[in-house]
Formats: C-alpha cells, sequence, structure tokens
RNA sequence: GCCAAGGUGGCGGAACGGCUACGCAAUCGCCUGCAGAGCGAUUCCAUUCCGGUUCGAGUCCGGACCUUGGCUCCA
C-alpha cells in the first residue's frame, strides 16, 4: 500500500503517516457553540471528513473526537447579553451545527464531548498537573499553568517569546504580546459567571480554554493518539497550551501528527466571526445555492492554501457538481461498444495518488473532472460502464458530494 | 517590529530546470421542435521588478517591492 503523506505542523514537513496502533485516534477541534459556524469554519471540518473517509477508503479503522467548546469566555458574555442561560444558548446552536453537518454530508465524529460534561475529568488533570508541579493556585483562587516549567514551549508555533509572569485569566488580549504568559486552567468564580459554576476541589469556578482538549482527548482517546487537527490560528496558543498541559500531567505531547487548515478568505481577508464577513451555510443556501456545490468549492484547493471565497466560484462549483451528475446519470442507459475500463483505473490510480500527497483534495476534484469528461467522450459498453460507476462511487464515498443521491 | 505563506493571461488556478495545463469568460459551429445539457473549434502580448547561475529559469541563488496570515477572541 502507498503510504499517505501529510504536512505536521510540528516539524514543518511532509512525514509519512505510520499510526501507533490498530485504531487510528483524531481528535479535531470542534465549533464553540455561541453562533453560527461559517463556511470557513466547515473549510477544516469537511478536510477534516474527507481524511476520515481516505483513510478508511484506505483500510484503517478510525475513532474520531470532536469536541463541542460550550463554555468559554464569549460564550458566556453572548448568553449574558442575549438574556438566555448558557445551556439553553449552546444547546441552540449545538443542533444547528449538527443540522449544518448533516446538510454537507459529513459524516459524524464517533465522540461529541462537551466540555461543560467533562468538569471531573478536567479537575482531575489539573490536579496532576499540580501535584507534578506544573501548575500553581494564584491569589485570586484561579489555578495557571507555569510556562516555565515547560522547555518546550514555542515548539509548535515557532513563536520566540520572552519568558514574562503575566497572568491571563480571561482569554484576552495582553497589553505586552510579545511576553509568554502564565495561562488559567481553572478559572475562579466571578459575579458575572452567574449560575455557571462548578464547586469542585479547586474552588468555586469553571475550566479555562484550553483544558478541555487535553482532558477530553485523554478520555477518549488515550494520552497518546495519532492526528490532532484544527485551523492554523489555534496553533497559537491554544495548541501550544493543550501540548503544554498535556506535558504538565502526562509527561508527552498527545499527538504525534499536528494539521492545521489554513482559512478561508473572502474579498482577499480572513474570514471571521470578529470581522463579521462571514456568511454560513444556511446564508447561502437561502440564496440558493446547492450545500454540495459549498463542499465542492471548499474542497477545490489543497487545505494548507488559502482559498478565496467568491460567488463567482461558487456558480463554477455548482457546474461541475451538475456536470458530473449528468454524466453519470447518462452510464446508467450506455449500450456503447467502448471498452473504458481502462479509464476507470487510471482514474483510480490518479485519484490515490493525489490524496496521497497531503490530502491534495483540490487536484482530487481535478482527476474527477477529467475522468468525467474522458467518460463523456466515449461511448462505453454495458460493462465498463458498470465500473466506471462504480469508481464515480468510491471517489464519493472520499469526497462526500453525494453524487449519487439525487 | 518579529515569524510565516504567497505574487503566473480579463478572472480563477496548474506546472520534475526544457515540450508555454486546465477551468471560467468571449467568439463560431454541431446537436436540439424550443430550452437545457453535451460535443467540436477559435481567440487572449501572463509568470511583480532587478541582478546572478545555466545551452536553457515561472521553477535554482541573491536583492528589492507588494499582498495576506500569525504574534494570547478565532476553524
Amino acid at each position: 500500500m502507498i503510504l499517505l503523506k501529510l504536512f505536521n505542523t510540528l516539524t514543518r514537513q511532509k512525514e509519512e503517516f505510520l499510526p501507533l496502533g490498530e485504531v487510528v485516534g483524531i481528535y479535531t477541534c470542534g465549533p464553540s457553540v455561541y453562533q453560527y459556524a461559517h463556511i470557513g469554519n466547515f473549510r477544516t471540518f469537511i478536510f477534516e471528513d474527507v481524511l476520515v473517509r481516505y483513510l478508511r477508503f484506505k483500510g484503517y479503522k478510525v475513532k474520531r473526537v470532536m469536541n463541542i467548546t460550550d463554555i468559554e469566555d464569549k460564550a458566556l458574555a453572548t448568553a449574558r447579553k442575549e438574556g438566555k442561560s448558557l445551556w439553553e444558548m449552546t444547546e441552540y446552536y449545538s443542533r444547528i451545527f449538527f443540522e449544518d453537518m448533516e446538510t454537507l454530508n459529513l459524516l459524524p465524529a464517533e465522540v461529541f464531548p462537551k466540555a461543560t460534561e467533562h468538569v471531573p475529568e478536567i479537575v482531575d488533570i489539573i490536579k496532576k498537573m499540580m501535584t507534578r508541579g506544573f501548575a500553581y493556585c494564584g491569589k485570586d483562587g484561579s489555578v495557571y499553568y507555569d510556562i516555565s516549567k515547560f522547555p518546550d514551549w514555542g515548539k509548535l508555533s515557532h513563536l520566540k517569546l520572552k519568558l514574562g509572569k503575566k497572568k491571563i485569566k480571561r482569554d484576552e488580549w495582553g497589553e505586552e504580546s510579545s511576553i509568554i504568559s502564565d495561562f488559567a486552567l481553572w478559572k475562579s468564580y466571578e459575579k458575572e459567571d452567574g449560575d455557571v459554576f462548578w464547586i469542585t476541589e479547586l474552588g468555586k469556578g469553571r475550566p479555562g480554554w484550553h483544558i478541555e482538549c487535553s482532558a477530553m482527548s485523554s478520555k477518549h482517546l488515550g494520552t497518546r493518539f495519532d492526528i490532532h487537527i484544527g485551523g492554523v490560528d489555534n496553533i497559537f496558543p491554544h495548541h501550544e497550551n493543550v501540548i503544554a498541559q498535556n506535558f504538565g500531567a502526562f509527561g508527552e505531547n498527545p499527538s504525534k501528527y499536528w494539521l492545521h487548515c489554513r482559512h478561508l478568505m473572502v474579498d482577499g481577508r480572513k474570514m471571521s466571526k470578529s470581522a463579521s464577513n462571514y456568511y454560513t451555510p444556511r446564508d447561502l443556501t437561502g440564496m440558493g445555492h446547492k450545500p454540495m456545490a459549498i463542499k465542492y468549492l471548499l474542497l477545490s484547493m489543497n487545505y494548507r492554501r488559502r482559498l478565496n471565497f467568491t460567488f463567482e466560484g461558487l456558480r463554477e462549483a455548482e457546474e461541475k457538481i451538475e456536470k458530473i451528475c449528468n454524466a453519470i446519470e447518462r452510464l446508467e442507459n450506455a449500450s456503447g461498444r467502448d471498452d473504458a475500463g481502462k479509464l476507470a483505473v487510471k482514474a483510480m490510480e490518479r485519484f490515490e495518488k493525489v490524496l496521497d500527497d497531503n490530502l491534495n483534495t483540490g487536484k482530487a476534484l481535478e482527476v474527477l473532472e477529467e475522468f468525467t469528461d474522458d467518460c463523456v467522450k466515449q461511448n462505453p459498453d454495458k460493462e465498463s460502464s458498470e465500473k466506471i460507476r462504480e469508481t464515480f462511487k468510491k471517489m464519493d464515498s472520499v469526497l462526500g458530494l453525494g453524487l449519487f443521491s439525487s
């Protein structure tokens, strides 16, 4: 079997994918459920989906965990502002998220752990860090990670920051951004938290932002698993801190491969919630665009490259999908004489080759398009048209474009 | 400022140091009762700039300029 190569942020190199054990463990940073997820977020989720599908296609068993971040400063602030309870709000946006996943034909993860349902595990892992001397209790009652104890800090993001002693409890911009700071693992209760608190051995309070990923990944995948994925904006500080935490608690980096999906741009700028220049899947479907066209567009570029979202691109994606579906439909009544079976074999080989190279979905779509063109030009006989259909099915099982569902 | 990524036709985007993809747009045909879809053909003075290496550079080296991203909200 040809090996898949993946770009590991940790080493900044493409590496051959060699799993640690029988089942490939994948942890993916899921949505923060205080807003609608936008198609930039979904670029990462779609990439993850194709990776999982492709690994299964290659015969691996995969266990994927996708966390649901249902507690953090922004979520609390949003709930307060909208006059809703945190639970009410996160429940709503989680439901929407799952609906959107289905709309985009994304496979569900094996586990969708919620931060609020893992407080005992969170407390436990913080206690481990304290026992091992990586965490301490601050004067304000919060528990902080002592960054000076972790020599490898910064290895993932390659940032050269100065060691400082500024503590960050709230997830806000520090005034001196070039100074590394101890960050909160457990945030002591404050009035604005309202009814959101847990009474634990660490006192009355709530989990910090980064800790859930350490707690939930170690619970559901063990302290060492294969792949951790997220958007590039998670590299720093989130994943850097996750690595620090795991080292503090278990003495090792939790993941062998760290994959990061680059941002989706709109009009040449990053699509983000804070810049409010984003579209959600339902914005676009509401305008009459097909979900699979959105997906097609988001897959049309290798995940490590920036992709600029335009409506022209969306329209093109729509046309390409239609073209492919039309070609498949025609095969149904094929009654020609050409033995086109070779086409299918060749296309499949190329398809795998480009995906093996760091999951280049953009090129995979090109292969799919060219294969479509080739098939249309021929007049396949019954037998080879069956082969061709099978090949389309296989490709679709990896890309999840629902080519056969209409 | 520091750390990255990148600059290719009207647009989007490929390209082991050699044969100048491909798609969109545009034009013309074929097919069609009309439309759509499909097929064929055609058009377009493209590699940010300046040096260097080479028989040969979009590709390698050096230097500018510009764009974007990260630098404690974020997929």
